[in-house]
DNA sequence: CTGTATCCGTTAGGATACTG
DNA sequence: CAGTATCCTAACGGATACAG
């Protein structure tokens, strides 16, 4: 049930981009929220799921599950299975992740050195473009 | 009408994450569709906005406009308006943006040495996480 | 020509309950 | 403990019409 993808417009233009260039894939694995702090935390050795899922403050079940088997699926990081008996799970990244990793790193010192720290991104599409952002009139 | 962004646990998540590295922010910039390639059609002299979207297969105004702002926002682009008779006007990208642009390519370089051209990214959210991807062979 | 406003479908992301 | 399945909602992304 639900069909996920339709071929409508919307993942036409998905595909055309990831055509277009490799980045458009790279930044869909790596721009979805909690991504890049679970890639991160597992590079810190934070290996498993419950405590990643204590690092993260408020990420559900459901969505940790899902952005792990999606860094797997990538092959970002890798998944051990130990058959004890409380059953225990390492996650670790892989080299390709790490070299991520280090290209992430880059991103983020870019964002320190041109995003001020209180702004908040909040992309608002559609009509009410109101920014919170980077017109700090404010003289807080 | 129609508050855009409640404080529920959506919201909240956002917050949370772009307090805990600046990383979250930049990827929520660059990490929506078209962004990128407005940005590097704009460091290749694509500077307005019919040609833009003459190049950009598919997009519609709406899209193409609400991405403009959001990067004239984060100033990674300048926008210039002449007053002319048939109005034009022009888009540049700022050097903080050429910066990015920079590790983009990085980041895209990455991109061609891990993921194989063929490969889509349907990241499936959900229940039935059935991939397109990395797991070709898969003679189910 | 260069957009903005409105409306709308799809999907990401989350809450919850339940399984191995 | 380590997840998966189901359902739900807000927001993203798009089409269209119209305004400056």
């Amino acid at each position: 049930m639900s069909i996920r993808k339709s071929n409508s417009t919307n993942t036409l233009n998905e595909f055309y981009l990831d055509d277009r260039c490799t980045l458009n894939k790279v930044l869909r694995i790596i721009g979805k929220r909690w991504v890049s702090e679970v890639l991160v935390l597992i590079k810190q050795d934070v290996s498993r799921f419950s405590q990643l899922k204590e690092c993260l403050n408020g990420i559900s079940d459901n969505v940790l599950s899902n952005v792990l088997n999606q860094l797997v699926k990538t092959q970002l990081i890798t998944k051990e299975i130990f058959n004890e008996v409380p059953l225990r799970v390492e996650y670790s990244v892989s080299s390709s992740g790490l070299e991520l990793v280090n290209v992430m790193h880059d991103l983020c010192s870019w964002g320190k050195n041109h995003i001020p720290y209180e702004v908040r991104i909040l992309p608002t599409y559609g009509k009410n473009t109101q920014s919170l952002m980077l017109d700090k009139d404010s003289n807080s």
